[in-house]
Formats: structure tokens, sequence, C-alpha cells
DNA sequence: TATTGTTATACTCTATAACTATA
DNA sequence: TATAGTTATAGAGTATAACAATA
């Protein structure tokens, strides 16, 4: 029933032991709680998050290609086509083949995309509320800080170029 | 080739706007990064993270039985079984059946799986070193703190029992 | 020849339900 | 009857490779 290597909330845990010092044994619980509280909070407007990222850069001030959204996503370009699929059936947003390289196409939200788009930030920003609820707003200034240090600012030294998982 | 809504590390990515400020995105983007790097430095050891984890509690002073893993994991215990299944098959854990309830089965790492384990902790924690590189010693224990109130604070008087995912 | 979007396929992971043996 | 472990199966999600259209 459960998913991932994480999940759910408070109830007293049998022996976490040392785990409960490991920060990537908390990023991954975190994480977890955080992504199940926006799947709950999207599904009733039938969005997942995958789709619901796809829609927020659909309604984006700059356009984006699919090749664009594959890379900010961390996607593979074959699995936007699926997320696009969907939502383009749905008339939330539209293909356009860009004039300037016909190759490519430009994800554009439509009028009831944005709509959709309005009320499911609303939803998720609610979940996000719930999942930090314990975090003060300058806690959560500060979570957000460091955890840019971890998912951007790294070493340009280091490492070559990781694939997730 | 990626898998994650996240991923990768820095490469100015196209037009992120509001994204990176939500902290969110910030945690599973941190986490795929986190679990990547867990996941590269596992691999030589024939570990994965899931399996990693599981010989972990396995090496823990309080005997644990499967019941105990699923919950501790947050896996279902079917899952549970194909874990250990592996690990046994490669000499790392053993079941031995609880006397005092012979339905139950606990999970004790062998010699074998010790020494893996001392080899397979160090290179995760080389791996969690490269992936929090930025962090100072104070952040990481902030972060730490942080990541705790998100994880396991939880109002006991808020959610139900969410399942992940 | 290289790239964008697409399709197809295989593989892993996840979710469920049933079965057995114990209690 | 309830629970621990197991098995089986269906569905997501992920990883790859190939293809048509365009550059």
């Amino acid at each position: 029933m459960p998913t991932d290597a994480t999940g759910g909330p408070s109830r007293a845990l049998p022996a976490l032991g040392a785990l409960t010092e490991d920060l990537s044994f908390l990023l991954a619980r975190a994480n977890a709680l955080a992504l199940a509280a926006a799947h709950a909070a999207l599904a009733p407007l039938g969005l997942k998050v995958r789709s619901y990222a796809v829609l927020t850069l659909a309604c984006a001030a700059a356009a984006q290609t699919q090749r664009d959204l594959a890379e900010i996503l961390r996607l593979d370009p074959s699995q936007i086509v699926s997320l696009v699929d969907d939502l383009e059936k749905r008339g939330l947003v539209q293909r356009q083949t860009d004039p300037s390289d016909r190759r490519s196409k430009v994800i554009a939200a439509t009028e009831a995309g944005r709509a959709l788009h309005v009320e499911a930030s609303a939803a998720a920003r609610r979940a996000e509320e719930e999942s930090h609820a314990r975090l003060t707003e300058d806690e959560r200034r500060t979570l957000g800080e460091l955890l840019r240090k971890i998912a951007f600012d790294e070493d340009p030294g280091s490492a070559g170029g990781e694939t997730a998982s």
C-alpha cells in the first residue's frame, strides 16, 4: 500500500535508530510526504504532480518547447509527449508549431488551462501549507535557501552530469 | 534518460521562473539528486538504496521482523519479501523464525552482510558528502532539524494517515 | 548529419488481492 | 478471526531505441 521508502506522518515508528540522523533519509521522507499531499490536493482537478508542472510551465510567460519542458523537469522527451497529449486532449494546452523551427512545438496554455491552473495552484499551495505546517515563515525561507544549495548550487568543478536515479 | 521531475546539477536551466521559490519543487529536486548520488555510490556493491536500507536495519541492534521493516521503510510487506529474498540469496541476511511467534521472521545480518554494510555505509556517506558539499556542518544540522519537522513532527491533530504517492 | 517529436518495447516499481501457516 | 509472510498480477513509471519530418 505504501510507496516510497519514506511516507506517512507521525505514528511512533519502531527502532528507527540512526536513520533519523540521516539527511538523505529525512530528505526522502519529507519529499514523499510533500508529494503525497500535493497529489491528493491535485487529484480532484484531474492533475498529477507531473501534469501540474507541465501546465505551470505552459502558463509561464516565456514560450517553451517540449524539449525545454523535458530539460526543466528532467524527464525524457518521450515522457513529455504523453503528458502533453493528455493535457491537450482535455483542452488545457495547445501544441503550436514554432514558425522559426518547424520541428519544435511550443506548448501554450489555453484559457481553460489557465483557469484550471489558478485552481490547481491554490490547491498545491494549500497542500504545501499542510505538509509544512510546523515551519515558521522564517524557517521556510531558511529551508528554501539550504535546499537551493543542494538542488542548484552544486560546485561546477565537481560532478560531471549525474542523471537522476 | 532522466527520471524524476527534478534531477541533475547546475547547468543553467531555461526559464525556471517561480519554481525556484517553490519548496516542494526544491525538495523534490534535492531528493532526486541525493538519491542519484546514493544509487551511483551503492551500485558497485550490488546494492540499491532500498536494499541498503534493509541491510542497515538488519545490522541494527534491535531485531526486526519483516513487518517492522515494512513499517519503517513505508513499503508494502510484499515488497520486503523480494528485497530480503535478494539479500538472503547473496548470503547477506538470514530469516530467523521468531520462536515466540512462529509466523514472524526476524531479519538478521550475516557476517558477510555486516562486512558489506560497513563498505556500503562509507559509500553512502561519501555520496551524501558529495551532494551536500555546499552545506557547512551548521547548515546540515539546521537542515536536519527542519526536515525532521516535516517528516516526523506532524501535528497529531491534523492528517489521518496519508499514504505516500 | 543532427535534432524534434513520436512510437514502441522492455524493465522496474507500485498497488492489490489472494493464499498458507500460524495465532 | 486475525496476522505474518508469500505469491501473483495489473498498472504506473522509467529507460532505450528506432522512426518521420525538419534543419
